[in-house]
DNA sequence: TCAATACATGATATATTATAACATCAAGAA
DNA sequence: TTCTTGATGTTATAATATATCATGTATTGA
């Protein structure tokens, strides 16, 4: 994790399109075991391979193509079958969902409490995520502002992203 | 449209869930037929109906409910005919689309370009459209520092309107 | 005016995303 | 053990969106 300021951090920030990835996911799988353990959910071998499906592609992923991975080791795998656990781990924050792509990507600090702030590159499908409190309290100040109860807040940034960005510019 | 401060404006604001909605739907199709007009679109009867219909709901409305209702008067129309009305309405921003709820809505001003920023009532499906550059800014001076080249940003908060929020309260 | 063109719509089929409903199984509590 | 609860299996279907090809209509430029 990055620390940008006091007040905005890089929960997952943008990685080098060739990064060590069985590292990220293995890293990613243990920091939900141990949460899970901590809060006495019932991290069941489904939902962690489901899990493992959504980080395997490091980017966001569709329900539907976590199903074919998943039928790769469980043949009549079903809809709800991955429905279920991706509810199971949204629930408990371990993944969230990118409501503009119908897609799923892995938390990348599920140990903190935060709103979804993301960067999603069109290019490369790279996903940053942020906890930026400046934007989460321009957003409740308006709220406020207007009586608004504010439940959950979506910040989803569609673009390029600096490394798919440079490509573009130099051909 | 209210002004709240140099920097941030409600294109839209909750309303009382009793307003002159026959004058809104007025409001916004001559809006829209000015544009259009003024731009040179092709603002074709299927197309300004649609929109009536998308603001006859003044809330998010789904496709599908578009369709049920076009069908009143064009009895075979399928869904291509609705979505490529609505991909033209949201191509010139006359609605958009709430991504978080599949759905559609008008544009509470499509004579100034703004990014999209949404509060949507959970309880009575009312939103409110923003232009609160304190947000995009927020969002854009975190992108400017990541190197990511913005193209479109996407704000929903879900939450209690402060009317129902009210009620809830009160019993 | 007429053909050529481009844009708009009609019509059919199908893809993609998500949920409902009910059956079965497995683990722990009473 | 039996009961209960939560997890998963299974089948069917709902909800959202797009591809493709045919047809119609408005403009425009010869």
């Amino acid at each position: 994790m990055v620390k940008l300021t006091d007040d905005a951090q890089i929960i997952a920030p943008f990685l080098s399109h060739k990064h060590d990835h069985g590292k990220c996911v293995a890293d990613a799988i243990a920091a939900a075991e141990l949460r899970c353990k901590k809060e006495g959910l019932s991290f069941t071998p489904l939902r962690r391979l489901v899990l493992e499906l959504v980080w395997s592609s490091h980017g966001p992923i569709g329900a539907y193509d976590v199903l074919e991975k998943l039928r790769d080791s469980r043949r009549n795998a079903a809809p709800p079958t991955v429905y279920r656990a991706l509810d199971f781990l949204m629930e408990h924050r371990l993944i969230h969902r990118i409501e503009s792509l119908n897609a799923y990507v892995g938390c990348g600090d599920p140990s903190r409490h935060h709103g979804g702030q993301f960067l999603i590159c069109r290019d490369c499908q790279a996903v940053a995520e942020l906890d930026d409190r400046a934007i989460g309290r321009a957003v409740s100040r308006r709220a406020d502002a207007l009586g608004f109860d504010v439940q959950q807040q979506t910040v989803e940034v569609i673009g390029l992203c600096a490394e798919c960005s440079a490509e573009t510019r130099h051909g």
